[in-house]
DNA sequence: CACGCCTGTCTCATTATTTGGAACACTATC
DNA sequence: GATAGTGTTCCAAATAATGAGACAGGCGTG
């Protein structure tokens, strides 16, 4: 990715390094994490947080700020896709009593934009704005395997194989061979491969035949489900993966994997 | 508020500009709806897209990017207050069956940070990051009556008064007077004063007897409920305020009002 | 079809801002 | 009360932002 934008290049690199961060970091401490001189971190940092996209505790840690959860906030509530898709995942959700997941594609990974859980309510962002593997998720693998040939090179490109699972796909070539599965079969599966004793099926939203813009998946414990027992609702899934599909406004968005 | 961080405050006064507009849109339209030069204006634009923190559709048109939300849900899941309240929304959800919203007062409105909705699951970022007035709200006049009093003309000296409903306070002396009758009562009505047909509680969540850094409140519909019948759920309500207040690492959390 | 009009993009000399090494101040620790 | 670590401030040099204007497409209108 081009790191280079000037100032406002820094401040996300910052923003991102203070926001990726699992505790307040001190000056310090962020300043050992990155290689901008003290001097111009510290200034970053300020202006950052006097415009509230970063807060300062009273020890001096910096976390992110509510600004972000504003701005946030409105990106994700003038999203179409999110918008349309919302009426859709409450119905999957009500009746197959699974988890549901939507998905997009975003920087190599898999991102979150919204999720139901049946057994309980769930807090506001626990998902929406999570981010996950591609390689070894339904929703990432849904939408690979949909991509034109061109994108999909440049997301394999920097994509390193981490093994979650035993049965984690960790080389280009296996994951070539289930993407091309996907593509002819038209959905994905999960089979442990990200979390032990998590399964899924998953569906591409598609613009066209080749331009994947979010993926759709109903999930389910090993315990309570089977393979076999969730492809029940592929019919569903597909629905309703269809559906969001014709009517998001699609020409809003842009080719992925960028 | 502090306009000026160079590139910095311009970038965020974009972002806010994209992310604050009801719907995309393009460099011209933009241009008039802030005084940037065209050319610094495009630069910027540029700038935050290459960065993720803009998406530009087919048409050319702006709106808020995910690299936006990915932020936005680290902000929140590390969030103490958020982690901490979370279990105490859903008891609160669960035991009195009402609407529970969490807020904060962020630049002189309220943040709602978190919700929970007994009737009908509710999106993600349907409610976090939303903003609403702080003066006609059950969260928003908790947490202004327990402000320190600098603080309190500070927040009131910009505050401009817009009448929702006829409940609606309207003058800064109607207002005083409210909130001392909640400083001495511990907790705040909302009668209807926002949207007609809606009460709700609040209780703050305080720091100190003078550092509110949150509200909590149990909101229903007047067809549902009566003022007496939501104060069955003080107890509760106040009971969850405090135990978030002690659990939460409120050393954290900056005055309010900036 | 050609014309004008509006929009986005690019250029470049000028200007203002960022830069960062180093000095300074402050605080905790031993 | 010395010491090490941290945050803050300075300031000349270097760099990046600036913005008026030129350029290039596209779009609809006449």
């Amino acid at each position: 990715m081009a790191e280079e934008d000037g100032t406002i290049g820094k401040a996300v690199a910052v923003l991102d390094l203070v926001a990726t961060a699992d505790r307040p970091m001190r000056l310090a401490e962020l300043g050992a994490r990155c290689d901008f001189p003290k001097a111009t971190l510290h200034r970053l940092l300020q202006a950052l947080t006097r415009q509230g996209m970063l807060m300062q505790d009273a020890a001096g840690a910096y976390s992110a700020g509510l600004r972000l959860v504003r701005l946030a906030h409105n990106a994700w509530n003038t999203s179409d896709l999110a918008h349309v898709a919302r009426p859709h995942l409450d119905q999957l959700s009500a009746e197959t009593g699974a988890t549901i997941h939507l998905a997009q594609l975003d920087q190599g990974q898999v991102l979150y934009l919204d999720k139901r859980n049946a057994a309980h309510p769930v807090g506001m962002f626990s998902a929406a704005g999570k981010v996950g593997p591609a390689y070894c998720t339904g929703v990432g693998k849904a939408i690979l395997a949909f991509l034109p040939p061109a994108a999909l090179e440049q997301a394999l490109a920097r994509q390193s194989f981490h093994r979650f699972t035993p049965a984690t796909l960790t080389t280009p070539e296996d994951l070539r061979a289930d993407l091309a599965e996907i593509r002819a079969r038209g959905h994905a599966y999960d089979r442990e491969e990200h979390e032990r004793g998590i399964i899924c099926i998953a569906a591409p939203i598609l613009a066209t035949p080749t331009h994947p813009i979010a993926a759709l998946s109903v999930t389910a414990p090993t315990r309570d489900a089977t393979l076999s027992a969730l492809k029940l609702h592929l019919p569903l899934l597909k629905h309703s993966a269809a559906a969001i599909a014709a009517e998001a406004a699609l020409w809003r968005f842009p080719v992925q994997g960028g």
